[in-house]
DNA sequence: CATTTGACAGGCG
DNA sequence: TCGCCTGCCAAAT
């Protein structure tokens, strides 16, 4: 994989393509396994334009398990739905059980 | 072409 | 323990 040849999105979207099914994770781990720690930034705009992308954006939350980016989702509450669905408790934009569901890319790749 | 803003996180006072 | 400040890259105005 030529990751020289990679904008920093496109490796944002290759890591966030591997989030297993039924889990999440925070943009910050996401940065820090890119090796750009302090760019969790990044990998948030990243996700903004994610919407071309074949991307689970869905699985990126913050630190605090907060659904931050449910207002680039359609309707109201679609990004909570879509995790929902998955299996993951989440109640007013809150995972609640994110220690069961956390993926880290740093411990798992 | 230059400036501002944005789905964040962590370090310091 | 809580709150403010800085770092980082890309896209929009």
């Amino acid at each position: 994989m030529k990751a020289e040849t990679l904008s920093f999105f496109e490796r944002v979207y290759d890591v966030v393509r591997q989030i297993p099914y039924g889990r999440v994770t925070n943009y910050g781990a996401i940065a820090k396994y890119l090796g750009a720690a302090k760019s969790a930034r990044l990998v948030g705009y990243a996700m903004n334009a994610s919407h071309t992308k074949d991307v689970p954006a869905h699985r990126v939350v913050n630190r605090n398990g907060l659904l931050t980016g449910k207002h680039h989702f359609e309707g109201t509450n679609l990004m909570q739905q879509l995790l929902e669905n998955e299996g993951v408790v989440v109640e007013d934009n809150q995972i609640l059980n994110l220690d069961e569901v956390y993926w880290d890319p740093t411990k798992e790749l």
